[in-house]
DNA sequence: AACCGACTTGACCGACCGGTCATATTGTTT
DNA sequence: AAACAATATGACCGGTCGGTCAAGTCGGTT
């Protein structure tokens, strides 16, 4: 049967969208179903509960995202500190086309998910946290780069890094609060200046 | 009749611990009702909708914050830049104090219900943002002091005041991700790094 | 004492929730 | 061609959702 691994897929697809573009909670698991042309039954047929599609979501969003505008941003390629530069960049366009076609900016499915979900799931909590640990990875690597290449002072790149990410995470909040993307824009140079002082 | 205005807030203070520390969605009606002694009808009575409760809930929470732990970090008394090291105090013992009583970590209430309904409820995002607006204006008063004072360099004060606030939500949402509120004191102190250079 | 408006009661509504299940229908293996 | 597991179907489950409503019960006013 061919369209066993699609059916997976459709329904992954379909709930991606609508847990980005919404909540966890706000999408049933009979919308998923209808849109992705799927019957209840065979949902449940690949994922034991609701849950559980949520966790392989995130899998996936997790993969698109490193090997998407993360990976391109972090082309080793171009010198350490301008990646961040593209980071931002890249954030800004894809907030801004997501609002532009949805009327809503959706900010992060991750950041989303976890206010929504870190308080009483914590198998999802953790996912979330992983993710956010590869991200945090990904910018203490550029951060060595950047110090080893001698274009900034030696730093906590590890600290430093999560720093940063918070607040590309808190701008994407604000940015979603004030469903205009020009908050990144404004603001996202100043992760550069973020740094936290080698102990 | 005097226990009216009694039963609308036992109404607005069982909703606002249940929606800060799970979220908007997961709480019911019939929940909150429960938990205050009340019924469905006296509710309705008082809030035309759920939605309209959690209006309430966001201004009643908006003049505690602003009265509360805001209030006593931007102590005019303080030097200006110490104001800072304050309210991350504020915010970690906050956060701290309600993991360990509840277990989990809430995070902020207006950056949970932010990204819960921002893009579903295009009022609730006003009334979110609004309250994001006031606390980027104590922060910018602030700076301006700080400047003032001779203790920072000059600098775009509105868009370096939404940059901290941006920071300190992202260090909440890493912090209730991983449930863990050290976050704030790692990587606090980076707030006064932050920096909009005047354009 | 009659009345009024603010508040309370609790049963009730249809819709939807996540999830289950017996029963097909397939493609693959033997 | 028989057998088997993987997948699909769609009716069905109890429970909960936000919200409504008619019928009260009060205190205060006239």
């Amino acid at each position: 049967m061919q369209t066993a691994i699609d059916t997976r897929q459709r329904i992954i697809d379909a709930a991606k969208t609508r847990f980005h573009s919404r909540s966890y909670a706000d999408v049933g698991v009979k919308e998923i179903c209808d849109s992705a042309v799927v019957q209840k039954g065979s949902f449940y047929h690949f994922f034991p509960s609701k849950r559980d599609l949520a966790i392989a979501v995130i899998e996936e969003f997790a993969d698109d995202w490193a090997t998407g505008f993360i990976a391109e941003a972090f082309d080793p390629k171009l010198p350490p500190m301008e990646r961040f530069d593209y980071l931002i960049d890249a954030a800004y366009f894809w907030q801004k086309a997501a609002r532009d076609i949805q009327g809503h900016l959706p900010g992060c499915l991750f950041g989303n998910l976890a206010l929504e979900v870190s308080t009483q799931d914590d198998i999802l909590r953790a996912k979330l946290n992983a993710v956010f640990i590869m991200a945090k990875k990904r910018i203490m690597e550029t951060l060595d780069e950047a110090v080893a290449e001698g274009s900034i002072e030696p730093l906590d790149s590890d600290n430093s890094a999560e720093a940063m990410l918070a607040y590309l995470e808190g701008l994407i909040l604000l940015a979603k609060t004030q469903n205009n993307p020009d908050v990144l824009y404004r603001l996202g140079k100043a992760i550069k200046s973020i740094r936290i002082e080698t102990p």
